[in-house]
DNA sequence: AGCCGTAGAGAACGGTCGTTCTCGATATGA
DNA sequence: TCATATCGAGAACGACCGTTCTCTACGGCT
């Protein structure tokens, strides 16, 4: 095994400091988190982390933001091979039903943080408002190809699906919202 | 004006914690307010505060018990008057955009504590289920007098318009959730 | 009038937070 | 080889938290 190269150990050493302080951040809430329980978890020294961000406020707005990309990203990957429009549609409350039934699903990380810190920090509002803006221009988008004039709708059942999932514990949102796309689709 | 009677001053005593308290924690979230601002606030002494609720979690839960009697019964004041079953729940709708244009209005206090302390809270995540699930039953009664069997993209439709509007800022969700409402329920 | 239980105001306490500093060890380069 | 710069480990700092304690003052009763 080579020795990796200083550039390369960066990299690596940032993303298991993302991997940790998502991990908990989502898990247990931001605020409830504490650098050094950052610092313990990612194996990283207190004063590395503090290079790689000047402050608590920078790690979470990174954190978010590639969670936002790779969430974003899963979603495409899942939805996008699907050819017809209307069944594109509904693959997102498929994906949507996976994921919420992924063990340690806990809700959206980003309604979770605009609760924590939506009125505290103007920088969590603004990427919280960007990941939620960029989701429903996307599921805009693939409504469109419908021809359909139901994005708005679509858009808001999977908003309260991801919503209620996250509080009440249970997939069953994804199933409901799913049923109504599919019936504003006329699919039968 | 009268000399209250010391059990009325006790209540009013306590009408005004929780005031203070509600205001500051929907404002500001809860975990940014500490106690020390609720006394100033409500004006009443510390040991006066910690006699009523023995922790600030004891009085985290009296506001959002009391929020919720409040924001249920207005809801059913607005809409249990409209007599056409139809239109009664659009009516939701409506109460929900008044609500969203409410000056300070920063989106669902039980979505808001859920994201900050329903991971370390299971008193408090038992609350906003408990909230969450007397709204869903109220709208679900309310679309069962339709005869439609629409009550779970009805509820969906109400939180994804909730907490859109909580995020985004902007009362414009309540309206396209009324807009597809109306038409799940035929009406032209 | 004089005692006593209770009140209010705010200091104090133990703990935790985000952030910075100290200090000994290690690596680097001429 | 030796000076110098950099690093990790963790103590230290100042601020603030929730909660409790101290102390003074007052009110009601006999």
């Amino acid at each position: 095994m080579p020795a990796p190269i200083p550039e390369e150990q960066h990299r690596m050493d940032r993303d298991a400091l993302l991997d940790a302080a998502e991990r908990l951040f989502y898990a247990r809430g931001i605020q409830a988190i504490g650098m050094d329980a950052v610092r313990a978890a990612s194996g990283l020294p207190l004063k590395r982390i503090y290079r790689f961000f000047a402050t608590k406020e920078d790690l979470v707005l990174a954190v978010l933001n590639r969670r936002d990309q790779r969430w974003r990203a899963s979603l495409t990957a899942y939805v996008e091979p699907v050819t017809d429009p209307r069944e594109r549609v509904l693959a997102i409350f498929d994906w949507l039903a996976d994921w919420f039934a992924e063990p340690g699903f806990r809700g959206c990380a980003w309604i979770n943080a605009h609760g924590e810190l939506g009125a505290s920090s103007a920088a969590v509002l603004a990427e919280v408002r960007s990941h939620k803006r960029a989701f429903h221009d996307q599921v805009a988008q693939w409504v469109h190809a419908t021809q359909l004039p139901v994005a708005e709708p679509v858009f808001l059942l999977a908003e309260g699906a991801i919503v209620t999932a996250g509080i009440s514990g249970e997939p069953a949102p994804a199933r409901h919202a799913r049923a109504a796309v599919a019936s504003m689709l006329g699919v039968s």
